[in-house]
DNA sequence: CTTCGATTAAAACGAACGTTTGAATGTTAG
DNA sequence: CTAACATTCAAACGTTCGTTTTAATCGAAG
């Protein structure tokens, strides 16, 4: 009891300490391409000690996704539920719930110090990650807030067929991950400013415009998509 | 001379064997996951056979991407130049600007007997591969391509600020090549049917619907930007 | 001070990696 | 047939990987 208590303090320094290095390394070199060697040691910490707080190097990636994506995804769905409370009886408007949603990783983008900035690109590199494992792993994290969002633009958006909004909103989450992922060497479409891409509000208002417009685009069979509110 | 010739089918053979069974592996295990071992029996070659004809593994992963990209590019830049003449001396719409893009990539999906389909989700991955010298490749053989949509772009939507152009531009490659990378158990948003997702038709009517509208989209500051045609 | 549990440290483990080597093989020109 | 060539093959190279082991270190409780 008291034993555990004590032995707290120290082991959590070095637990994140080792979970702040991979994090980075994770990003730069990706999963296979991080050796133990170089994380322990960036982590100022003994090769073994990621086996011994961890288990092994596959429980540290999941560590890793948990510690951010946890509390990213319970922020997501309590500002849509702040959202929802706000409008009393009628549906958020789309451009709402796609702000409510960009916001958490819009977030974490401007954090370069905490090294959220490490943790969202490497978010957006995990989607298209061979492993099997890791994929079901995020997909199974981001789960509980997809269904919630998933329910808000069906509300939203009565009129779109349910099968146009799966595509539509696989469309956005591509666009959002693939923002956040590329970096800048991955500059195909070159001119952005590099300062401007880490500014969290100029970025909330590019892809605000952007995803909202594609999210009611017209449907080709004639029919257009009503904008709500 | 005449010893080089008779020397290329059977060279030739072992050759895209190789470049088939990586285009394959790649893509489920990555590049780092990938050993040569695997790669090499399941091309039914010796395991010497990469080094010999390749020179290297890294020299393998560029030759795959090359045998594919290179005459993808040049299509999409055909596919342009044919869009361009069509609509003497105006520029084409947006929309067919997007559609003849989109085309070359979703040829491929079709594709799915040739390796086609394998090596686009491998190409989707590729943009937020860790490996630099892998970005960079991918960047450099793509440039061509992508300095003539972003200029007939700027023509077809003289209104719009260059630098939202660059973010859109950024914007729409982001949800192409995540739609593609994307693959059956990264079905974060369930409900797509299996069969509709690697129907080109299909995707091309809804990404084009969605990529037109956000490209589209009004600006914030209250102008908007005019449909052409 | 002693004891005990948690943590760190150094060293070694076997396995798998990409690559190289040198001989065997098969094919074609002279 | 023989010489010359590109290709294939089995074997081994040295390195690095993730993990395990065993001993040392530390800090509070008794």
């Amino acid at each position: 009891m008291t034993a555990r208590l004590r032995a707290l303090k120290p082991q959590h320094e070095t637990r994140t300490r080792i979970l702040d290095a991979a994090e980075e390394l994770f990003m730069q070199h990706g999963f296979e391409g991080t050796s133990m060697r170089l994380l322990t040691s960036k982590a100022g910490a003994n090769l073994a000690a990621v086996n011994y707080h961890f288990g092994s190097k596959d429980a540290l990636i999941e560590a890793v996704f948990r510690r951010r994506l946890d509390p990213m995804n319970a922020e997501r769905i309590a500002e849509l539920e702040r959202l929802e409370k706000a409008s009393a009886g009628g549906a958020p408007t789309p451009e709402r719930i796609i702000r409510a949603f960009l916001r958490a990783s819009l977030a974490m983008i401007g954090d370069a110090r905490g090294g959220g900035r490490n943790f969202i690109r490497l978010l957006g590199r995990a989607y298209t990650e061979p492993s099997k494992p890791i994929r079901s792993l995020i997909g199974q994290l981001y789960a509980p807030a997809m269904e919630r969002y998933k329910a808000a633009f069906e509300r939203a958006l009565p009129e779109l067929p349910r099968e146009e909004l799966n595509w539509r909103m696989h469309f956005m989450f591509g666009t959002l991950a693939y923002t956040l992922a590329a970096t800048d060497t991955v500059q195909l479409i070159a001119g952005c400013k590099p300062e401007d891409r880490y500014d969290a509000k100029l970025l909330e208002e590019r892809l605000a415009a952007f995803l909202e417009a594609g999210l009611l685009a017209p449907l080709r069979c004639g029919s257009t998509v009503k904008k709500a509110a």
